[in-house]
DNA sequence: TGAACTTATGAAACCGGTTGCAACAGGAGG
DNA sequence: CCTCCTGTTGCAACCGGTTTCATAAGTTCA
C-alpha cells in the first residue's frame, strides 16, 4: 500500500513543474515530445492517476452524473423498469468517463431532499431524473440551481426541459385497439399514478382508441393504482365485485398485468382463452409466466442510453433548443390474449 | 438562478472570517453563541450549502461510497438480487447524509478498470463489492489502495476482508433435505458460476444434504450456468436427453428454477404434482408466477443495509479485527413442490 | 545583426473549503 | 495593577489539481 503520490511529486520526478506534468496529462498542446514523454514515463513508472476530487474542484467538472428517482418508482422493487433503464445508462455514461451517483430516498421528504442537495452541492455535472409527475414542481430546484438536467418521461408543464420518452400514447392506443378488434366492448384499464406522466399519456391513448372505434369513455373503467401486481389484482376483484361486465384488461405495468390474470384465475377466468390481458413495458419476466404476457415494449435499455447520450451532449453545452427523443412502442402479442 | 455564494462570501455578510463560518456548519466547539447565531441567520436567509467538493477535498473525505458490481451480475438485468440490495444499502447509506456511486460495466476489462479506479481516483471514502468470485485477484486493486471495503458473499481466499452474506450452504441443504424427505432419490442441481463464492457455498450444502442421507454425489447431477431463466430451461431439456433419471430439481436462483418449470411443462411434466422444483432467493415475482415457486429465502434488502452499516462503521474507525454478518436463510414452501 | 514572433516552461493565483496557530479581549487571582 | 488563563476569532497554510501570464529560448526575416 504505498502512498498515494500527488502531481507535485510527480513534477519533482520527471524534473518539471504542476503546471506540465496537467498538460501532459489532459494531452494539451504545448509541451515539447520530449518532455511530454519523460513525464508519461513517469507517469506510468509509479502508475500515477489524478485526484479526480481536486481535479473536480479546480476544473469545475466531477464528471459525475446524479439519477434520482422517485421514491415511489424506486420502492417497487419489482420495478424493472429501472433496472433495465439503469443497465442503459450506466454502460453509456461509464464508456464517456463519468460516474454515475444514484439518489434514491424511502419518502416523500427524502426526495424532495435529495433533488434539492443534488441540485446545490456541487457534485454533479448533470441529473437524469426518472419518474416524474406532472407539473412537478421538484424540477425548479434544477432549474433554479442551473443544473443541466433531462428528464425521463415528456415534462408536462415544462415545455423547455430536456426529455426521452416513449410513444405511451401510440402505445396505449395500439394495445386496446387490439382488444377491441377481437370484440371485447369493456376494457377495464388498471393505470399507474394519476399524477405520473406516463399515465397520463397512456390514458389518453385509451380513450383514443375508444374514440376510433366510436365508443365512449365509461369513467368506471378507468382506474388508477401504483404499476404494482397488487394493484392489477386488487383492481379486477373490485370491478368484478362491483358488476362492472369486461373480460378485457389493458394494464399500465406488466406487474400489474400478471396481477389481473392472478384475480381472473381465482374466479376460473382463464387469460388468454376466457378472457384477455395486456401489459406494458415487457420486462424480461413478461414470456416467462404463464400464460406469456401480451404487453407493449418499450426499449428501455435504448431509453437510458439515450438519456445518457443527451445529457452528455447538453452538458458539451454546444446545443442551442431542447433536446428529445421519444421511442416507438410496440405490442408484442405472447399467450395472455386470445387468439384469433 | 442566482449565482452560488461561497462560504467566503457568507462570511463577509456576517462580518467573520471563513474560519467561523466553517465552525459554524461543522457545529465546532469555540463560536460565541451570538456569533453562530448572526452566521447561522444569513446561512439560512442565502440558503448556502457548502460545496461538497471542496469539502471532500480538504477534508479527505468524500462521503461517497461505491458499489462496484460484476459485470456479470448485472448483465443478468433479471437479477433482482441486485436491485433489492440496492434498496437496502442506498436507503441506509442516504439516511447517513453519504451518497452511493454506481460502478457497472459491460465486460470483464471494463469491470477491471472500474475496480482500479474507484480504487484510486479518491472518489469515494469505502467500496462495497457485489458478485465476487472465489479468491477474485480484484480485491487487490482496494488491499493495495488501503481503501477500506466490504464484500456481499464470503471473500474466499481474504481472511481479513469485511463482508456480509447469507447462510446459503445451510439453506441449499435445507431445501435439498426438503426434496429428500419428498421422497425423490436423485435432485438436478442448477448451480450458477462455478467460481461465484455463492455457488460455491450452495453446492458445499447441496453435498451435505446427500450425504446426510447417506447418499453418494453423482457429479451428473451437479451442472453449473448463469442463474439464468436459460440456464435452468437448458440443463432441464439436456439432462433428460441425456437420460438422467429425476423428477427434482434445485435451482440456485428462482429465475433458473422458473426455467426447469418450464422445461417441465414442456414434456408434460407439472411441477408441484408430477415434479418438485425449489429456487433460490425469493424474488418478489416468485410468489406471483404459477405455480407459486417454493424457493430459499434470503434478507437481500437488509444484507444491502447492513453492508451499508458494516461499511460505515469500519469508515469512522474504530473497529479492529474483521467485521462480518451472515444472514439465516428460510426455506418457503409454495407450490411448486410436491405437497404431503 | 537585431526586431518580431513562436514555442516551451514555470511561478503563482485560484477553485472552496478545513484547520493549526497566533492574537486578542476579558475575567480571575495574587 | 500585573500576570495568567480561557474563550473567541482571524490569518494563512493546505488539500491537489487547472489555468493565466510572464519569461526564456529558439526561429524567421528584413
Amino acid at each position: 500500500m504505498s502512498k498515494k503520490l500527488t502531481m507535485k511529486e510527480i513534477a519533482k520526478l520527471a524534473g518539471v513543474s504542476k503546471a506540465t506534468v496537467s498538460r501532459v496529462l489532459n494531452a494539451k498542446p504545448g509541451v515539447h515530445p520530449e518532455t511530454r514523454e519523460k513525464v508519461e514515463q513517469v507517469i506510468q513508472a509509479h502508475s500515477y492517476t489524478p485526484n479526480l476530487v481536486a481535479q473536480g474542484l479546480s476544473s469545475k467538472r466531477t464528471k459525475n452524473i446524479g439519477l434520482v428517482v422517485a421514491h415511489t418508482t424506486f420502492r417497487l422493487s419489482s420495478h424493472l423498469f429501472f433496472l433495465e433503464f439503469l443497465r442503459g445508462i450506466s454502460g453509456f455514461v461509464h464508456e464517456k468517463g463519468f460516474r454515475l451517483i444514484l439518489a434514491t430516498a424511502n419518502s416523500e421528504e427524502d426526495y424532495e431532499d435529495s433533488c434539492r442537495n443534488m441540485a446545490q452541492n456541487g457534485v454533479v455535472d448533470g441529473i437524469v431524473l426518472l419518474g416524474i409527475r406532472s407539473n412537478d414542481r421538484r424540477l425548479r430546484y434544477f432549474l433554479d440551481a442551473g443544473i443541466p438536467f433531462i428528464t425521463v418521461g415528456q415534462p408536462i408543464g415544462y415545455p423547455d426541459v430536456d426529455y426521452v420518452d416513449s410513444d405511451n400514447e401510440g402505445g396505449a392506443r395500439t394495445a386496446v385497439e387490439y382488444l377491441l378488434r377481437l370484440g371485447y366492448k369493456n376494457v377495464l384499464f388498471v393505470n399507474g399514478p394519476d399524477d405520473h406522466v406516463a399515465s397520463i399519456a397512456r390514458e389518453q391513448g385509451y380513450r383514443a382508441a375508444l374514440s376510433s372505434h366510436s365508443l365512449p369513455s365509461d369513467e368506471r373503467y378507468i382506474t388508477y393504482g401504483d404499476f404494482s401486481f397488487e394493484s392489477g389484482y386488487e383492481t379486477v376483484k373490485d370491478a368484478r365485485i362491483t358488476g362492472l361486465d369486461f373480460s378485457a384488461v389493458f394494464a399500465a405495468s406488466d406487474l400489474a398485468a400478471m396481477g389481473a390474470i392472478a384475480a381472473f384465475k381465482e374466479s376460473g377466468i382463464q387469460a388468454g382463452k376466457d378472457a384477455s390481458v395486456i401489459g406494458f413495458d415487457d420486462i424480461p419476466y413478461a414470456s416467462f409466466v404463464d400464460p406469456p404476457l401480451t404487453t407493449v415494449h418499450q426499449p428501455i435499455f435504448e431509453m437510458g442510453e439515450e438519456a445518457g447520450r443527451l445529457l452528455l451532449l447538453r452538458l458539451r453545452g454546444n446545443v442551442q433548443g431542447t433536446l428529445s427523443k421519444v421511442f416507438r412502442t410496440q405490442l408484442i402479442i405472447r399467450g395472455s390474449t386470445q387468439h384469433g
